[in-house]
DNA sequence: TTCGATGTTCGACGAACATCGAACTACGAA
DNA sequence: TTCGTAGTTCGATGTTCGTCGAACATCGAA
């Protein structure tokens, strides 16, 4: 579909395990730390990873689920940004840490490794 | 088995997404939560949560390999603490981000609504 | 109106996960 | 040594997740 106007939620209403599960998958991660580099709203199209478009999409729309993501729409493109400010509102220098732990995120889907 | 001498790993071989991965679910959150308003170790038999011994266990060994928790056997049992210092040196800010948003866990497995 | 570009939704698939009960292991006490 | 206590591991089960390709919807441009 073409890009639509999305709900996105009040973050009062967010969960702190919400925002953690979303945040604690590689692709996702990357995404976030993108946007956070940017200071700004980047254009959908510009996300290029090695992942199909649906996925993408899918990433994206959990992103925006849990609160950290916002989508603006113009037209036939849309554009994320992320909700930093609100989030340290809600939950006051999570993002921050998040994004100050500088080390690369793996390709790895992260708790692979958790079990043993 | 009886408790173990178990293998802590070294936080700086721990990656953000495996600390984030382990607190993104409602039991594991609740733990470390448990854990934190401690301030000292608690006793493996005294963290009553309703589930099984086996699936606390499981939970407790992933904690372990995020290295969010410690543990210390004597004779028969043992006590479980966080080690928060250590998380502090190398995620700053992310535990105590997470511990101060102090609004309850719900018994729900998080990402559950985040897809729709 | 037709076409192309842009995202989204659907359905399917395999891998990973949370959970349990049962079997097991190691230790202290009787 | 035998028994009970305390945790761990194993195997099984049902659920959720990440991923893809295909079909679809919506808009701007030709």
């Amino acid at each position: 579909m073409a890009p639509r106007e999305h709900a996105h939620p009040d973050l009062h209403e967010v969960e702190l395990v919400t925002v953690l599960a979303a945040l604690a998958e590689p692709t996702r991660l990357r995404i976030v730390r993108m946007l956070a580099a940017l200071e700004g709203e980047r254009a959908w199209k510009d996300i290029d990873l090695p992942i199909a478009q649906s996925t993408l999409s899918h990433h994206l729309k959990i992103l925006r689920n849990a609160g950290l993501v916002q989508n603006r729409t113009e037209g036939t493109r849309c554009f994320i940004s992320l909700r930093d400010e609100e989030l340290e509102g809600r939950f006051p220098g999570l993002l921050e840490s998040v994004l100050s732990c500088g080390d690369p995120v793996p390709l790895q889907t992260a708790a692979e490794k958790l079990r043993r």
